[in-house]
DNA sequence: TAAGTAACCAAGCAAGCGCTAGTGTAAATG
DNA sequence: CATTTACACTAGCGCTTGCTTGGTTACTTA
């Protein structure tokens, strides 16, 4: 019954929240909508988790999962070198941004609505996630291949890739690997 | 009475409000916390604003409004080169950003919650003021000061100014000036 | 000095909120 | 066969919400 508790059940009403959080926002989404979007009455919710600050911290946890294991099996299927490994993040940003776009929007915009419990249980995935960019970006400024600030620079890409939810368009011409190497080739010295 | 209307004392209550729907979110900020603020009774408030919306808009439209006038001043007293440019319209974006944060923080994660009347008004604005941006880039891309796409190139480039009202630290060692020549100087091509 | 107006207040309504208590039922488990 | 477990239901409590109403006060203007 806790945030690791992932029943199938469980995870599939998770997932219909995060729409529905992305849909409405978090304080607009009543329990009584979500019940009814999981075909349940909004007593019957509460079997489940335990309050409704439970099912939030559950659909940003997926989502940094996700994240972190993308971004790991990227790092580890490409070539060695610190460009590719840039470029392998940069796109693993954007596929886990779009594959498990709800969760993602909920965690970059509700954050703030977690109780400090799951807010310090949570940053420590996120902290963990932040770290893999630090050290390719760092890898990338030793190379020469990008040039700037490490703290500013990783923060300017990131705000960058996070900012794509607002604007991309899934059913347009551009996948998201194609962003990510406009990106990269956007920031690259030459 | 509507949204145009702004007596100073409206004034004052619109820059309360900010402040707290940065602090609290539209949806948590309550009439009554409105009130405590501004130090009236909650039904006092509905004398200054016909319903909690318009105060969500009239903060909205103070902050872009504020953001297109340094813009054009930025433009009108710079030197005529696509670079300088580029910088001017940098620094004035993040100045605004910062001058005005609580006003620009509503607008940018609170925007969803405007009635369509309020946000179709507001939206000329906005595109008003993105329509300078998308002239600038033009102009850089045209001279090869920055390369790739322009409609990318512009979402980017927003992307990484806007996000930096999560992470920039006023009373840090950088000002804003530093982060946006910090953020051109990445992308220029050389 | 009378009329008008801007700013405020006290009181409270109707609706909606998160959540609880207690119960029913079918499947899994001893 | 008896018990537990998982999942759902009904009913509603206690509280907060945005907003309205009807009226008062203080200042400005004719």
């Amino acid at each position: 019954m806790n945030v690791m508790n992932a029943s199938p059940r469980r995870k599939e009403l998770t997932r219909l929240a995060a729409q529905l959080f992305v849909q409405e926002g978090f304080d607009r989404t009543t329990v009584r909508m979500l019940a009814q979007e999981m075909g349940i009455k909004s007593g019957s919710l509460f079997h489940h988790f335990k309050d409704k600050q439970e099912i939030l911290a559950a659909v940003i946890e997926e989502g940094t999962q996700n994240a972190l294991g993308i971004a790991k099996a990227a790092l580890q299927s490409c070539p060695d070198s610190a460009e590719a490994r840039l470029h392998a993040m940069a796109r693993a940003h954007l596929e886990t941004l779009f594959a498990d776009r709800n969760a993602h929007v909920v965690a970059l915009f509700e954050w703030r609505r977690l109780d400090p419990a799951a807010s310090a249980h949570l940053s420590h995935l996120r902290d963990a996630y932040e770290a893999m960019w630090v050290e390719v970006i760092d890898d990338a400024l030793a190379e020469g291949l990008i040039h700037g600030d490490r703290f500013l620079v990783s923060r300017f890409i990131l705000g960058a890739l996070n900012w794509t939810v607002r604007w991309y368009d899934p059913n347009g011409p551009r996948t998201p690997d194609d962003l990510a190497d406009e990106l990269v080739a956007m920031i690259l010295s030459r």
